[in-house]
DNA sequence: GACTGGCACTCTCCGCCACTGAGTGCCAAG
DNA sequence: CTTGGCACTCAGTGGCGGAGAGTGCCAGTC
């Protein structure tokens, strides 16, 4: 394609991005140096539009991009915007204070909501990756146990387990203690084959109740691990809610509720370094079809523990929503390196 | 007031909660048996109007309730709305299935959006009335330990202390013996003065460590304990958010993200018996002034361990969402006193 | 004295119309 | 291939008039 049509098309983009209005031709041969007259821009865009890069709200307004056109722009025509000095102490400052991994977390999502001004969203930390540092086993009450994983990223995953028969404190701590002498610093991928194990090399008395708390650990850990995502920003959605999403936001928000939808758009295999940028038709949740979404991994060096993004209508600031949601997974999994959570 | 007079006003709040129109005088004599022609019906909301119990849009509008009116409404003319068995059974199975603290509150966040459509909102149980458990300190790294509070509402908080110089695992172990010694079983307001002892029970190398540790403790415990809402159902705002919120819902959106509003929200001492309920101007928030806010205490028996309840537009069937309120404050009350959680 | 029917009045809402202006498509000339 | 010119299209705006809902008031009735 020649190179001044991509020019038109990358000014319509811009154009359309910052002032949420059809672009014309007459305009935009003014304000970016394109040195050809409007007629030129018109036949430039008659063209785009016959592609499907572009499309007209109703006869005689400006053009507006179609996603196709937003995906070209993506891919081709648009450059990395780097972060300002002044965003990078932002970003460092707003994640130095986190005290625990749940609070990194909360952090993450506020810091991404706020510079990019779309929603924000960011799942926790992924365990199957992570490994065992501690396993601690309470007494709550004669027959009931709390039974706590403690990770080396960090998170802690508490479970009740009823054991049906009360227990002695003696008990309790030869099970700590075995649970402990199998499973620390295990990976959590291996602690289902360790714990198929176990039985054997306990007390008799014992194997019962180990049997239940297997269970509930390893459903606390393997079946439900990385099932949290927490969200910020949705307040942003109403910035333009009216000209972005047809209808209502209703669905979207609606959506956005769902825990399940959330990790399904985070949910598929990012490691840190590709980032995924879903637009418009291109997502697969019918709700979602008129936001666009840029999501990455992020973790420890470049193996991904967990996805974030964010959410916004397809007319979003690309460039800019990919730097910030790039540097914010950066600093993140730096974060989780050097583990003050 | 005269009984009838009374009766026009329930009957308009009714059918305004329920049309979303204003209601005049003709439809409102037919469809209630007032047993008045509607001339007689017009006096009536003309003194109404006069006293400030409604108001007009317009003047050929017909009358909408005014927040005094609904005050009015709420105070002395509606009736309790018993649940039904099916709802019952609903709440009941939702809540059921709670692996931990963060599932119940989940679980009650959502059930209450989805019972009473408005956006729900509940605050995690105060530590303040809860006993630690149990005390765990890990051994992360040298000079970095992982510091665990389990209480008996099975709520964990874990922060990271830095002890500057690296312990040995003998070391570790005495602290963590000291902590649970001077500390399981004790009330976690009566934390700080047990703690205030400590450093001169224990081996003098240890008194600089311990003293981080327990400075961390303290914040972890004391300063910072019920920061942490959780919401859901904000879709539901734009339910019929044109009508119910002047310019957008977007002020209501910000406020409701700012945990720190929603502790005000919620933070005023309730006990379980007592429901609040704020109507319009009554919010001090000066965001929330186009929503009504229903909130009630809740914990064990009558001490309240933390607060719960829905944010709606004024125009809201209050008798349904104090009810549901209620009912689901008693519910997470029972499953946080036999603490599955 | 309280209620009611009647009536004039007030406004919003809706559809209609003409006008304006931004923007287009096309064509013929450079 | 580019450009200026020109006719055309169509959303948006404002004015206008009729319809309809609802009110306030008044005089009459029980």
């Amino acid at each position: 394609m020649e190179d001044r049509k991509l020019d038109v098309l990358r000014a319509i983009v811009e154009d359309f991005v910052s002032t949420h209005e059809p672009v014309g031709s007459k305009s935009l041969a003014e304000r970016h140096g394109l040195g050809v007259s409007p007629a030129t821009v018109r036949n430039d865009m008659a063209s785009l539009e016959e592609e499907g890069y572009l499309t007209q709200p109703h006869t005689s307004a400006g053009r507006v991009p179609t996603d196709k056109g937003y995906r070209l722009f993506v891919d081709r025509l648009s450059s990395v915007k780097p972060l300002s000095a002044a965003e990078k102490r932002a970003i460092q400052s707003f994640l130095q204070g986190a005290v625990d991994l749940d609070d990194v977390v909360r952090r993450s999502v506020r810091l991404l909501a706020q510079l990019t001004r779309h929603v924000a969203v960011v799942q926790y930390p992924s365990l199957q990756r992570s490994r065992v540092r501690h396993v601690e086993l309470v007494h709550l009450q004669p027959g009931r146990l709390l039974l706590v994983f403690i990770t080396d990223t960090g998170r802690v995953e508490q479970r009740v387990v009823e054991t049906h028969a009360p227990l002695s404190d003696a008990q309790v701590a030869d099970l700590r203690t075995a649970l402990n002498t199998a499973l620390v610093t295990a990976a959590l991928t291996d602690v289902p084959a360790l714990v198929a194990e176990l039985p054997d090399k306990v007390d008799a008395g014992l194997r019962p109740v180990l049997t239940s708390v297997l269970t509930v650990a390893l459903e606390a850990l393997v079946d439900r691990p990385e099932e949290r995502v927490m969200l910020a920003g949705t307040a942003n959605l109403t910035r333009a809610a009216a000209l972005d999403f047809p209808g209502t936001l209703r669905p979207v928000l609606e959506a956005l509720e769902e825990q399940v939808v959330l990790l399904k758009l985070l949910g598929e295999a990012h490691d840190s370094a590709t980032m995924v940028v879903r637009i418009g038709q291109e997502n697969e949740l019918e709700q979602l079809r008129s936001t666009s979404v840029v999501t990455i991994g992020y973790g420890l060096g470049d193996t991904a523990l967990a996805s974030l993004g964010v959410v916004g209508p397809t007319r979003m600031d690309y460039p800019g929503a990919m730097t910030a949601v790039r540097a914010v997974a950066r600093y993140v999994g730096q974060m989780l390196g050097s583990p003050t959570s």
